[in-house]
DNA sequence: CTTCATCATGAATCATGGTTCACTTTCCTG
DNA sequence: CAGGAAAGTGAACCATGATTCATGATGAAG
């Protein structure tokens, strides 16, 4: 129903070298890197950015995906582990922690959601919520976690770090920030 | 030594009719905002901006520097009352609250920092730093701050602040945020 | 009331960067 | 392997916005 006749092989190896090229770029100098210069990273025309993405948005957004669907993978690895067994709380921090520092380094894909009006919206990743609310379901039951705490808490939290601080300053706001998490504080 | 010769009076005039515009526009819509813009709502010609501020980023700074002034103000009051008697952990946090409020209403003069390359550091502002460093020391002799709570923590949790989001959120983060300050948690 | 140093004006200039499109090249089907 | 659709190319186009500067106006000193 989408694809009518499937891509034509150049087409492919194409796209790929954008998305590789872009994620690089955005990455590295943020959402504001020219299409000129995503294209000449590539080895590619202007031109061919533009037949695959209509839209420097496009892209950005496409970047954004990739991003988005790793740190999703992440909650569920998480979850599955506590459903095994493991200590809930100890794979909620460290999961905060990891999905940052994955920010931090990717720092640009994050203000790619602002500076470009790319369609970022953690709240919509359905799966991504389910599986953090079973995280947060577990530590409430364990009595290590502050029993009105939600996932729009911890989606403030991510979306309120320090991305662009040096480690240690986000380490020292993980440190700052957390307790408010707990069950004993308040 | 700086001004040779006074200003003129209608550069007077215009300097203050421009800070004002600079300062609604700049508040309103963002550091993005054209210059032109900026020079139509002031009531005078881009020209005149450029006369008064060499750079689009000089014009940004002075905004900001507007606002880190009153800023200021509102550390150095909070402190004399807890030099007159009051409880410091009180001051504080409504301190902190109050900063938030103007930093979120004031929007985009934080935004400007970011956007354009503007002077804000407010770690230089020995000023505000100096009382600050006052209250807290209030409030750790208190036994209401956690003994290893700095400066830099609370810079760092001004500029974590979600400003813009609605103001519940901000609550509700302030909320979850201030537990790691305190002196019982950790 | 001159006079001129300041100051103001705003059209023009420059720079940047997204987007288009006429034309060429490449895949893939028959 | 020929033919046409799919894909690629990149110079040109367009919009935006900062900055300049030749020219005109205006304060203030004498």
């Amino acid at each position: 129903m989408t694809q009518a006749r499937p891509l034509r092989a150049d087409a492919v190896r194409n796209r790929k070298k954008i998305l590789d090229a872009a994620h690089l770029l955005i990455t590295r100098h943020g959402p504001e890197v020219p299409m000129d210069a995503i294209a000449e990273a590539a080895g590619v025309a202007v031109g061919t950015l533009y037949r695959h993405y209509p839209t420097k948005t496009d892209l950005v957004g496409a970047v954004l995906s990739r991003h988005v669907e790793r740190m999703t993978l992440a909650v569920e690895e998480a979850a599955d582990r506590v459903r095994a067994g493991e200590h809930a709380m100890t794979e909620l921090t460290a999961l905060v922690s990891r999905v940052i520092e994955a920010a931090a380094q990717d720092h640009a894909v994050k203000a790619a959601a602002q500076g470009v009006g790319a369609s970022y919206a953690p709240e919509n990743d359905t799966r991504a919520a389910a599986a953090l609310t079973e995280l947060i379901t577990a530590g409430q039951a364990d009595g290590d976690l502050h029993s009105d705490v939600t996932v729009a808490d911890f989606y403030l939290l991510l979306a309120t770090a320090p991305l662009d601080q040096p480690r240690e300053v986000r380490d020292r706001w993980l440190t700052l920030t957390l307790p408010g998490f707990t069950a004993a504080a308040r």
